[in-house]
DNA sequence: AATTCCGGAGAACAGTTGTTAACTGGATGA
DNA sequence: TCATCCAGTTAACAACTGTTCTCCGGAATT
């Protein structure tokens, strides 16, 4: 695998990340479905028409910038529910994460949470998709915990959909408290903090009930 | 209060009540934010102009639809948490209105989860604005309940955003799911109704670990 | 009956949009 | 070295956008 990129093919790759970088930008004050082509180019500083040598339609663009705001997430999530310890040191760790990634890649979160429920149905399918393939991952994580005991699958899944909008919900509140004060921010830490726990508590006593 | 509307503002208000349908239905498929004026104009049978009249911009109008899809709700949320019975009784009743909701009202919706995240910034403090109003209301209706007695105001208000979060992604799923054979319907159903199971478990062994 | 008010129409404005076709020039492979 | 490839350019297209100004005709007021 140590074939070095032709200067063409490398140069691409590069107007191609321009115009994903540009677009994200873009997408800051505005929906995928009203970002206009042109726009895009302008942005990059690049013909209208070099637009179509790397993609299809802004539809298409979107699709790419889900992959690039969710594909590199996956192993992230996967070692913050697998990690060991104490409930709440958990808890803390995972909150602590979100917040981070979001101070990180804010556009990345922005783009998720605008366009999941978005204008632009293929967009919202990988979406859905990756957002499926999560909770998957986080059930299997979740079925390795002892805890798991006696969980029937249906119930892991719900409880792994349950965690996965819950992190959503918590990076969208940790982006609107992005440039607010310092005390809006740990407000937001806190309650995330409490409902993590609340579900954790139903989670230790949802076999009680039999 | 029983002065009749003159022709004037009787025609007025019907025209209004056009242009709000006719931008919900044209928003099946895209953003408010590529929403244009001359696009809803055009679907009422009106003059460009004529929008002028009514709405200051396209946001406008937006947050017009923001009061016309969560305004005549609050009653609805009220009675929704305060149902008296068994805990398996009241989540099913909550599930089964939202469901009733959701098809009675699936544009409205649609809307809102659209553009709460959308790239409209004065719709998405509107709806803001109006989710925190509903968890303020969850949140008194919880505090009555004999279950809440030695429950902080904080836990109280970060339950009830819970619930209230919890409602908005159930109701999300049932749209997705609307034209989607019965046995899917019934699996979002289910998953809600186990969720909304597991919340309140949490919630009764909340106060268990001091 | 005369006057004011006002929701809507009409025309025109400069700018913008997506998409097409034919072209250029440097990297690529024979 | 020479022919081929292909990312990006230029030019042009009809169609669309938000906004202004002027006007109309029926309702509302006096």
């Amino acid at each position: 695998m140590s074939h070095t990129l032709g200067i063409r093919q490398a140069q691409k790759q590069k107007t191609r990340q321009a115009f994903l970088d540009a677009a994200l930008a873009l997408l800051e004050e505005q929906s995928l479905s009203s970002l206009g082509l042109r726009e895009v180019t302008r942005a990059v500083g690049v013909a209208p028409t070099a637009f179509y040598r790397h993609f299809r339609s802004t539809a298409d663009l979107g699709v790419a910038l889900v992959d690039e705001a969710l594909g590199s997430l996956h192993p992230m999530v996967r070692t913050t529910v697998s990690t060991t310890g104490d409930s709440e040191e958990r808890i803390a760790r995972a909150v602590e994460l979100i917040d981070q990634h979001v101070t990180a890649f804010p556009a990345h979160v922005r783009f998720i949470a605008r366009e999941r429920h978005g204008g632009v149905q293929p967009v919202r399918e990988a979406i859905r998709d990756q957002l499926a393939r999560f909770a998957a991952e986080v059930k299997t994580e979740l079925a390795n915990d002892p805890e798991a005991a006696g969980w029937s699958d249906d119930d892991l899944l719900m409880l792994a959909h349950l965690y996965v909008d819950q992190m959503l919900i918590t990076a969208s509140l940790f982006l609107e408290a992005l440039e607010a004060p310092r005390a809006e921010r740990e407000r937001v830490r806190q309650r995330a903090a409490r409902q993590l726990r609340l579900i954790s508590i139903g989670r230790d006593h949802w076999l009680d009930a039999e």
